[in-house]
DNA sequence: GTCTATATACAGATAGAC
DNA sequence: GTCTATCTGTATATAGAC
């Protein structure tokens, strides 16, 4: 079974992961390159500058974002695509809990130094909030639909944070309970508008 | 009137600026030693290492904290202290707009790196969560101030996140307007629990 | 396409004259 | 206490043999 040169993919994933736990600014392309298992050099032959190697891994987060929001979109009852959003925190809440969200963090980072990069992650928080405001949209709710994705999105991002600062999956676990309790709520009046 | 070696603080205070704008990795000893006026190898004379002068910015940032806190706490009426929580954040917004919240940025960043620093900005944030909890408690909610300072500190550290994200104060002003609405309700029943 | 050796830049930190 | 010059390590990036 020959191996094709999967090292453009190898040098992604290393990044991907170590980007998460360790953040973009502290990740050095000698720990990406030994990751997987590239030779340093070799790294450059891929990716002419570090900064591309970031843009890549965002562009994978970004596939992999829109992935689990078009699947959740296939559920027929809409709030249950709202509480799939909330479950995923779930699913993630140990990881969470070591390295943060793997968006916000990354959001939280280059936000700070601007440019295309952190224009790039940013639109993965908009896809994000777009794709709720959707869903809302879709439960009757007009204008307000934009305001509750706000409150819901930044709800789920709080949590992360706090859940990584604490290093406590649990609170995850806690919140995302209440957040999926305000989604069953929602419908009948507008009660999520307090969300 | 003759200064005395105030170079210290003028230290402390180019590194809280600049490790609010820049973060604390991307922030050199150089960036902090020119914003201060004083040489760079002088600095070694009143900071051991980096880490050091992370550390007299976190306390800073504490007492910061602190005093805030304090001087809320003498608002005679409850809610009206939390609501001044939430109002500060609206102060803020141009600057969380630009560069975040001065203490989740810390401690998304420092989270993942661990070590003394990390913990030294979670308990801030863990001041602020105790402190509300305290509000809540004086509201009448017993086990549940807990859940519900939870509720709001997460609110709104998301929302800086968000804020900062898309680098629009607006957001804050919204998103608190909701929050304080949210404080407005408690009381009487347990609607703050859906918050 | 691959990889070793290296250039270049700059960070944190120190030595030691003043 | 102050400041210049510098050490040392390490990061991004390149050169060039294979």
């Amino acid at each position: 079974m020959p191996r094709k040169t999967d090292k453009r993919e190898r040098l992604i994933e290393a990044a991907k992961n170590l980007i998460h736990k360790q953040g973009f600014n502290l990740t050095t392309l000698a720990d990406i390159a030994q990751e997987a298992e590239v030779p340093l050099g070799n790294v450059y032959y891929y990716f002419k500058t570090k900064e591309s190697i970031g843009e890549a891994v965002i562009k994978e987060r970004g596939t992999d974002l829109e992935t689990r929001l078009k699947l959740w979109e296939e559920i027929p009852d809409v709030k249950a695509r709202l509480k799939k959003y909330i479950d995923y925190s779930i699913e993630e809440a140990d990881q969470t809990a070591r390295y943060g969200c793997s968006i916000g963090g990354l959001c939280q980072e280059l936000g700070k130094k601007g440019g295309p990069l952190s224009d790039a992650v940013a639109k993965l928080l908009n896809d994000t909030l777009e794709w709720c405001e959707g869903q809302f949209r879709s439960l009757g709710y007009g204008q307000k639909a934009n305001e509750l994705a706000l409150n819901l999105v930044s709800a789920v991002q709080g949590m992360y944070l706090l859940t990584h600062t604490f290093k406590d999956p649990q609170i995850t676990t806690r919140q995302a309970r209440n957040l999926r309790g305000l989604v069953d709520q929602a419908e009948t009046s507008s009660k999520l508008a307090t969300a």
